[in-house]
DNA sequence: AGTCAAATACGGCAAATGGCGTATTGTGTT
DNA sequence: AACACAATACGCCATTTGCCGTATTTGACT
């Protein structure tokens, strides 16, 4: 690469703001260019200032959010690049930002190198995602049934070893073939279980199914 | 992690199969176990073997395809997790691969490195895919294009009765329950879910109820 | 250093479930 | 009339499930 990758950052978050600047500053094909502390003051800065070649986005801005920018920005400039860059990774914003034409989802925990094969792997016609983003990108492309459903569920937390038991209840399968697979004793199984059916409010492995399934839990 | 990653292979091309193993053995933390020249010599082999953590399973081979195979392991055994590493990178297969319930889609162009974090953050949890292939994970998301299969449906028929039980099965109801609904005494609910069980090869309430919404019987 | 949540695990108990055989009644078809 | 089949119903039995209490360990956060 003769020219260097340009880059803009939007976020309200000073402090991230700057983390994010360290770490691109490591690399040396990288340019940091310019930032905004919200969609709409990115935009702005872009009418004077197009050459920019990959924007890093955050999701949550006062006055415009990052989604609304990159819907407005993807439109007017189709050739950049935009990047998510956040804390958030749930399936509505992921999904959001996919159709407001999103190349890439990354989280905030990202360390240097990978933000830095991200950008560079977009610029050459892929795609960056953090391994948990393409779970979830997985998730919705099985059940596209619920793409409509964007009203908000009251967001039952269940943990990951739960939701790995869930799983494996979806298809059926008995506690102790369960704990096997698992690698645990049948007791832990049906605790998880039982912890599951109190934290969805359900009493039976159907309901539980169905309720982890429609909350997009599985 | 303490424990070796277990790996095992599908692979009809056995210079493919040569390349990976070779990129394989650079890291102390893989061990290849075995490997299958189709779909159904993997689901063979894992018979006897099932202490396998993740495969990596081509698409093209002889007798069993590897998204076949894809399907009837991840409902076999849900905890091994199965990585796509293919040649083919079209729509179809990708959305056949998912749908198959596979946790990774790589192409054989991978280096080693990549290959390796791709296998480690799966194992974690996450999901493996290279950029061009998380681009069109992108794409299909944003299109609503229904994806819906049109083949398989094997027209299962169930009497009205048994439609009747079998709509209040998937609320999760039971035998007595269901049975003072609709008039009847227990044993003969029970007597139709047997009938039910038999005519769609299942062996629980769950199964059933998800075999039904798969068939629209209910 | 202390707290907390999560993951692990056991035992007991009543109810529900899944699989088997058997039997009677009605209804429609050959 | 004979036959097939659905719907009804009971009993037996082993296993699974749902619910309860309790307990230890670990990792994360304060």
């Amino acid at each position: 690469m003769s020219q260097k990758i340009r880059i803009a950052i939007a976020d309200d978050n000073t402090f991230l703001l700057k983390t994010v600047f360290e770490k691109l500053s490591f690399f040396e094909d990288l340019d940091s260019r310019f930032h905004a502390l919200n969609g709409k003051e990115l935009l702005e800065k872009f009418k004077e200032n197009q050459n920019i070649d990959v924007v890093l986005m955050d999701i949550e801005m006062p006055v415009m959010n990052g989604i609304e920018a990159t819907e407005i920005l993807k439109k007017r400039y189709p050739q950049i690049k935009v990047i998510m860059l956040t804390v958030f990774d749930n399936d509505e914003n992921i999904f959001k930002a996919i159709k407001a034409g999103a190349d890439g989802y990354l989280l905030k925990e990202i360390d240097a190198k990978d933000l830095h094969d991200g950008i560079v792997e977009t610029l050459n016609g892929g795609a960056a995602m953090t391994p948990s983003i393409a779970l979830k990108t997985l998730r919705l492309l099985r059940n596209p049934i619920e793409f409509t459903n964007e009203k908000d569920k009251e967001e039952v937390k269940l943990s990951e070893r739960e939701v790995e038991v869930l799983e494996q209840l979806s298809k059926g399968l008995s506690y102790t073939i369960i704990a096997e697979n698992l690698y645990l004793s049948p007791s832990t199984v049906r605790k998880h279980i039982e912890n599951i059916y109190k934290k969805l409010q359900v009493h039976s492995k159907i309901e539980a199914v169905q309720k982890a399934k429609e909350n997009k839990l599985i």
